[in-house]
DNA sequence: CTGAAAGCGCTAACAT
DNA sequence: ATGTTAGCGCTTTCAG
């Protein structure tokens, strides 16, 4: 624990006799000081094992290269790797990620927003909480004119940007596709519907339903919090149906994986009883029998571009007020637990 | 855009007619304040819209509150729970966490170790690059005190704790759970040997084969990227042996599971066959077919006993350098794949 | 219990 | 091309 002193630009001026001004110019290689100079003052810096104090930079230039980050968890697939495009991005353009969970309550993401403000963070890149119905907590920011992007969970802000896939297309395109296949009967498993994007993908599932000149019956809508266990209940509850579904739409694969294999396990045959759609595209999707379709969600690229979009504004290159709404392209990803129903005849 | 004004104690300490000094404490509550002092400046400071000043203060206290941390990927499952564990305690504690990718490589793990050295972070929380042989670039931390913590991909320094599951005792479990139920020709496919945690893996499958007299034979032993690629790659070597296995021993989930499914693809029973044990606990373990049989590994647990320990250390509570390792508890999850061999009489 | 004063290390406007 | 100067907002002796 050998607390060496810290070197700052001033023993650098002092050892070069220069002035510090030069020293911080030259340490960030403004061209305006001479080649040589610079050479030296980078030299010294490096041998005397120099590092910048942000503090003492940040004071001064008011701006801390930090990004805020607000999720409802962070242990999901999905935000994993959302998070992880947006590190990737971040470092490259030399900001910070901070990252908190709202753990999906209202309360700990108006404390995490508070914090972050007090951080004074940069900018704000945010995941709603179910909870929450207003932006109220957001208002600082705006004040301040802190830009605010909304990812995934967004509520629509005149000076805010949202990032988002089209739920309700991709819900539209994935309830047709069963009824396509010949199933006429579809249930549809949901989470809290004050969550903008459950509540777009049931919209796109009863367009689909119209379309079809099919009315949506109650019955057929199960509002759980799409867990395992709310699968598995879901299961229980068509297994206690007089007329059951013949297909099921999942708004998340892990829901919908549980609730199949609940199914599978009582003996019903999928997907010839009961065909499964879900969302996500979870790693698990791929290896349950039957092979679940769903639909692709890009959380790598959804991170990239709210961290690009973000910076971009911070840099003055493009402004998140003019653009609204940025949708990512999302697919349909069919798979066995869909097949075309075969038709008695 | 309404640029207001920030707040600062010269303001309250102004509006109020007591000096700056007087604020700050207030501020922070420091007891030797006039009681009714506090909350006449807490009041206005609210009143304001008073925020601290982050840098202000750092700069002052030469402190961030900021813990680094540095992880191979963020996008796994494991590691979404670390951090979320990490999170946990550290949002508790008034730590923020700065977070990045190596993305496997020493290059990056270099870069990111002197971002955060630049930024000053109070501790710093790691896991190591699979490309990481020695521990030079953490030098500088060392030699200024600030406390390092290993975590999962550890290397053993004098200096620095490591946290870790008892990855020789579980593979030696693992590996005892398939020679216990019948199985004698076991497959070790595992990563990188010169990770510590494959390493170890390794050393406890060679172990309990020792323990049964067998003798290690190296047409077993797959050294891949563990990936789902891997897996499938792994099956159609182990399709074209002459001497199948009759059991594999994976070092994590995904690759067991692309592996055990390729086989399952090409006719093989599983577990009659092959059976198969992997590593981690993944979600995906618990709904492949035959369910897989693992390890459990307590990313959340180990994120928070990380976190823990640092912030412990850094308020001086407990010392890290005198633990050197701290071990999580870890165990075997039977499932089917690995179901006891029906011995043919 | 409160205040005065001296920086923490860096930056940027202004001057030379 | 370089130097001077004046803070950024807070904390912390030391003095009263």
């Amino acid at each position: 624990m050998s607390e060496e002193k810290e070197v700052t630009i001033y023993d650098i001026a002092r050892l070069l006799n220069i002035s510090a001004a030069t020293v911080s110019r030259g340490l960030k290689d403004d061209p305006v000081i001479n080649k040589s100079t610079r050479k030296k003052i980078q030299d010294l810096a490096k041998e005397l094992g120099y590092r910048s104090n942000t503090f003492a930079s940040n004071l001064r230039k008011k701006k801390t290269n930090t990004i805020g980050v607000i999720v409802p968890r962070l242990s999901s697939y999905f935000m994993a790797h959302v998070i992880a495009g947006m590190e990737h991005i971040a470092t490259n353009e030399g900001y910070d990620l901070v990252i908190s969970q709202s753990l999906e309550t209202l309360k700990k993401e108006i404390a995490n927003a508070e914090t972050m403000f007090n951080n004074r963070v940069d900018g704000l890149l945010v995941s709603l909480s179910c909870e929450t119905e207003n932006l109220d907590h957001f208002e600082p920011f705006i004040r301040k004119g802190i830009p605010l992007i909304f990812f995934d969970r967004i509520k629509e802000h005149s000076r805010c940007m949202g990032i988002i896939i089209d739920n309700y297309k991709s819900a539209y395109e994935a309830t047709k596709h069963l009824l396509d296949n010949g199933y006429r009967r579809i249930m549809h498993i949901t989470g809290n519907l004050t969550c903008t994007v459950y509540a777009e993908r049931w919209k796109g599932y009863k367009q689909a339903l119209n379309d079809y000149k099919i009315t949506p019956d109650l019955k057929m809508l199960v509002i759980k919090d799409l867990s395992e266990e709310a699968g598995m209940a879901a299961a229980a509850y068509i297994l206690k149906l007089k007329q059951r579904p013949d297909a099921v739409f999942c708004a998340n694969d892990a829901c919908a994986i549980y609730c199949m294999r609940t199914l599978k396990q009582a003996g019903i045959k999928i997907p010839e009883e009961i065909a499964f759609v879900g969302f996500n595209n979870d790693p698990m999707s791929k290896v349950v029998e039957p092979n679940l379709t769903t639909v692709n969600y890009p959380g790598y690229a959804m991170g990239e571009a709210a961290a690009t979009q973000l910076i971009n504004h911070l840099n003055g290159i493009s402004s998140i007020t003019a653009t609204n709404i940025i949708v990512l392209r999302s697919e349909l990803i069919t798979r066995e637990s869909s097949r075309k129903k075969k038709v008695k005849s």
